[in-house]
DNA sequence: TACTTTGAGGGAAGGTAATT
DNA sequence: AATTACCTTCCCTCAAAGTA
């Protein structure tokens, strides 16, 4: 038995069932036992060799439906279904087995009275530590370890990435900005004065929440990040800027912002309170 | 009721650029 | 050069709506 597959049965994973090619198209045979639990982590066996491990907080049959009719495109976000389903295929079209082992009934733990899966620490583990082909991020270190280094090659970096944002991800990516508009823009005036009466208070940048403070030193905005607890100053001029561009562009997107300040997510965080004060 | 599809969101990693 | 914070992309899962 392969290694990775022995330590997988160690670590208490079982057989739950296999796939199968049917005249319908991908099958599956699932134990119904554990087919109806919940909380699962997964694995699949190619000839006995690992390929995939995931977990699941719903039951583990309808989990790898998702594997047996994945939609048709992967604007949904279910690329994971689609390219592990076109895996499973292709491996039985070559006449290999592909099993499917599980692992549920994860002994309950806790930290300091918090509740801790050990499924989702387990997942994490188990990837890092075999390196499943079909588990994207192992795809992506194998891709990056063949890339050669920047300036090594003819071969642009930059060439090999899409010219052109796919749209759904591009969506998601915004969202993460919460771009949540202001009833009103501060002049840079105010907005000093704020900053001069929440001395000592702490501030989160939109984005990470990353905690900062703020001071107001002569003609600067002093930002402090307190994970470094090293200023970085903000001219009035820059600030004001800043303020200008919110409002033309009532953006809070700190790109729209690189070219004229790399401090704008402080900033606009500031405005944020300012307007909510 | 079971199956299928879709939308949303969290997390990781690498890249970029300012600051020290 | 190292550090830091933000941006972008990708991977992955879940919940819910839609459909048979």
């Amino acid at each position: 038995m392969p290694i990775n597959l022995a330590k997988l049965q160690d670590a208490g994973f079982e057989p739950a069932g296999k796939w199968i090619l049917t005249q319908q198209g991908l099958g599956l045979e699932l134990n119904d036992v554990i087919g109806n639990k919940k909380d699962v982590l997964y694995a699949f066996a190619v000839d006995g060799a690992l390929r995939y491990v995931g977990k699941t907080a719903s039951t583990l049959r309808s989990r790898l439906q998702g594997y047996k009719t994945p939609p048709v495109t992967a604007n949904s976000g279910a690329s994971t279904n689609i390219k592990n389903h076109q895996n499973i295929v292709a491996a039985l079209k070559q006449g290999s087995t592909v099993d499917i082992y599980a692992l549920h009934a994860l002994p309950s733990q806790e930290h300091c009275g918090f509740a801790v899966s050990l499924a989702a620490g387990l997942e994490g583990s188990l990837i890092k530590d075999m390196t499943p082909l079909w588990n994207g991020r192992v795809l992506t270190q194998i891709r990056d370890s063949l890339t050669p280094p920047k300036n090594s090659s003819a071969i642009s970096h930059s060439a090999e990435k899409p010219v052109q944002k796919n749209a759904s991800l591009q969506g998601k990516a915004d969202a993460g900005n919460h771009d949540v508009g202001v009833s009103e823009i501060p002049s840079a005036e105010t907005l000093f004065a704020f900053a001069r009466s929440q001395k000592g208070e702490t501030f989160l940048t939109q984005r990470d929440k990353s905690p900062f403070r703020v001071e107001v030193v002569g003609n600067y905005l002093e930002v402090t990040p307190e994970s470094s607890l090293t200023h970085r100053r903000e001219s009035r001029d820059s600030v004001a800027a800043v303020l200008v561009r919110l409002a033309k562009t009532a953006s809070f997107k700190m790109s729209d912002y690189k070219d004229l300040s790399f401090n704008a997510s402080y900033v606009l965080a500031l405005v944020k309170r300012w307007d909510a004060s």
